[in-house]
DNA sequence: CTAATTAATCGAATATCGTCGATAGACGAT
DNA sequence: ATCGTCTATCGACGATATTCGATTAATTAG
């Protein structure tokens, strides 16, 4: 049951575009996939190096991700350490779980 | 095993990116939710009045999410018979789940 | 206190995006 | 062939996004 033919909430549609908007961007899913990689946190000068983009602009990125809560941040002296949220990893599905670095049932998305 | 540490070649992320920009704004969330509750095809004409967005706009938004495949076109006659594929309803999880209007089992994404 | 290191912010240049109105193109009916 | 209907495309506008270099802020080390 619950064959919920009600149009989708403007709000609701602008909350659920925000989350995939975090992720509608190659550089940061170079980063969410790091991150998802190495389990461990990392500071924003090895992400730089890992990721060869320049540092502003790594910072930039991972505000973004932060927002939405796809990584966490937790300040350590003058570093400041990023991981990922294990929570999303396992809300994100195939094309997710591809860019998280997870094992896939099959085929990534669509035909 | 297959614990992988390598990067995501950037092409790669492109590709993702580029599937999760199609879902990144709340009108295309909007029309990708209400083709996934009625299961049947609907026109242009239709998605237009059900939308309450302009014509040419609602052009352009499955423009993009049919590039995409979340979306598949039939001509009919001087009509466009659009529906959701339903490939991609079952790939995408939760949040998706949610858009699309399926059961979703737990809570929709992250805490 | 000063210097050095690390990250965040600012400013700016460029590119992309979302929206609309108007136009063009395709098809069916008369 | 012509008219009416339906959809796609075009042109334009403002808004937003991405990226970089330079600067600022915060913290630790000496």
């Amino acid at each position: 049951m619950n064959e919920n033919t009600d149009p989708l909430p403007r709000a609701e549609a602008e909350e659920y575009a925000s989350w995939f908007k975090a992720l509608a961007d190659a550089t940061r899913i170079q980063l969410v996939s790091l991150l998802a990689r190495r389990r461990a946190p990392m500071s924003v000068g090895e992400i730089v190096t890992a990721s060869g983009v320049g540092q502003s602009t790594v910072s930039h990125h991972l505000k973004i991700l932060a927002e939405v809560r796809f990584v966490l941040v937790e300040k350590q002296g003058t570093s400041s350490l990023y991981r990922i949220n294990e929570n999303c990893v396992s809300c994100f599905p195939t094309a997710a779980d591809v860019v998280m670095g997870n094992p896939v049932p099959a085929t990534p998305v669509c035909d």
